[in-house]
RNA sequence: GGGGGGGUUCCCGAGUGGACAAAGGGAACAGACUGUAAAUCUGUCGGCGAACGCCUUCGGUGGUUCGAAUCCACCCCCCCCCA
């Protein structure tokens, strides 16, 4: 990219008006690197999971800019640190994965990965749509697995030559180590920020990777990196935090009852994920356009001149953009077209989640209510239910269920499903179908 | 290794022989109010059951007792101090 098209600080500029720019080791030195080459960043992501969630999307999202603005990403999937464990934010000592469980976390992870930034592998991606960037030759992605340069690796011989470079004062000064002096620490999660130093200068290395970017939480991992890559590679890299998000109300990002807001359409439907966003805290909206959409300045700021209960406008444009960013533009606007048939009435339902059962259950006395809604998952358990539909919370194709001791039949069904709500908001579908 | 303090229901945290499915708070859920928001108010908040009730739970395993989250023994785990 010539100097012309590359502004001097755009993607620091970009990552600050959005709200992504936290703390930074040498902000002047990055944006003049920034300014004269196409810069290695990379990111770090556990693979605690088969799939990613809406916690993880900030720093996906950070990847994304950086490419946008002709920087090439590195995504690494920690399955060597997994094997670890990171301590930083955490208050006690984290489960530790088996290898086969982290081998098949990496697999989901990877492939979602590939929706957001172009790794230059067509088959990576499991997306309908493509990566939301297009890379040119020079700032395609790379996507590794930090077990190819740690499993190997001889613990003598890794202290000798990484080990020595660490002042266990300067660790123990680290907010992560200190935070959990308290409560314990083991001494595995203890080498956790020397692994992740050490990912930093194999990949300063390997790549010519300069920046590391990471949540806040990652801030002494990452200087850690910095140090090291100075005193073994005489290397100037850098490194750059994000800010640490909490909602309004001071629940974790992508938090919900439920339990997380998940990216796989298996774990969280399109539609659910689209109602996760409608119904953030108005407080919200705001960081969450700059943070989860890739709407310009313009519009964002359009969206956010609105007020009082025009205000879903926005809600409704942040869930449509975040959504269509994870699931295609198709599948964003199904979403929305089954948010407004269930919440303004009439129109296509067919994305709202559902459960197919075996018609033969509906005939002659039917399936018992309760039992339709804790197979479904809706409910935990019989006396969920019970409680919810003596509370008055449960409808049944827009009626309220006053009888606890309903019973679902062939003639609740219509266009093809019997409509189940749980409170204000939760629609499902019960669609009668042969089991295979 | 020695001494001290702990492990309670989703979380925090009371409870030290029966009235304990276990105070209180938070989270969560439902209802009212609203804008599919927030705040507020009301109710619910282990499982089964229409209900009387029954069952499972207070780190683990045994024991004492008519009866144990509460007492005893051993074990596991965590924190602090000393070595």
């Amino acid at each position: 990219m010539s100097e012309a098209s590359r502004p001097r600080d755009a993607f620091l500029e970009e990552l600050r008006w959005r709200g992504f720019f936290q703390q930074c080791t040498d902000e002047a030195g990055l944006a003049d690197l920034l300014a004269r080459e196409t810069v290695t960043a990379y990111i770090g992501f556990d693979p605690t999971a088969d799939s990613l969630h809406v916690g993880s999307m900030l720093p996906i999202m950070g990847l994304v800019h950086l490419q946008r603005h002709g920087h090439k990403p590195i995504a690494i999937a920690g399955g060597g640190t997994a094997m670890v464990g990171d301590p930083s934010g955490k208050t006690e000592l984290r489960q530790l994965l088996t290898v086969e469980q982290i081998e098949a976390n990496l697999r989901g992870i990877k492939a979602q990965l590939a929706r957001f930034v172009d790794f230059g592998e067509p088959g990576l991606a499991d997306l309908p749509h493509g990566p939301v960037v297009q890379a040119g030759p020079d700032n395609r992605g790379i996507l590794l697995n930090n077990a190819d340069w740690l499993a190997d690796k001889n613990y003598i011989e890794f202290l000798r030559d990484v080990g020595r470079h660490f002042s266990v004062n300067q660790m123990l000064a680290r907010d992560s180590v200190k935070t959990r002096l308290e409560v314990g620490l083991s001494f595995i999660e203890f080498n956790y920020m020397i692994l992740q130093a050490y990912d930093f200068y194999v990949l300063n290395r390997d790549h010519g990777c300069r920046l590391q970017m990471g949540g806040n939480d990652q801030w002494g991992n990452i200087c850690s990196g910095v140090d090291l890559c100075r005193r073994l590679n005489q290397q100037e890299v850098y490194g750059l935090t994000f800010p640490l998000l909490a909602t309004a109300t001071g629940a974790k990002m992508g938090k919900t009852a439920a339990g997380a807001v998940w990216i796989s359409p298996e774990r969280t439907s399109p539609y659910d994920f689209f109602q996760y966003w409608v119904n953030v805290d108005d407080r919200d909206v705001s960081r969450f356009l700059r943070l989860y959409t890739l709407l310009d300045r313009e519009r964002i700021e359009e969206l956010e001149a609105l007020e009082g209960a025009d205000i879903r406008e926005a809600k409704r444009a942040l869930a449509r953009a975040a959504t269509a960013l994870v699931h295609g533009p198709e599948a964003a606007d199904a979403a929305a077209k089954a948010a407004v048939a269930l919440f303004v009435g009439g129109g296509d339902e067919s994305t709202v989640p559902g459960t197919a059962i075996d018609p033969g259950r509906l005939a002659g006395a039917g399936l018992e209510l309760l039992e339709a809604l804790t197979e479904t998952g809706l409910c935990k358990s019989k006396g969920e239910a019970r409680r919810l539909v003596r509370q008055g919370g449960v409808k049944v194709n827009d009626a309220v269920v006053a009888d606890e001791t309903r019973r679902l039949t062939a003639s609740d069904v219509a266009d093809g499903r019997i409509r189940l709500q749980l409170g204000k908001k939760r629609h499902h579908h019960l669609v009668p179908r042969e089991a295979p």
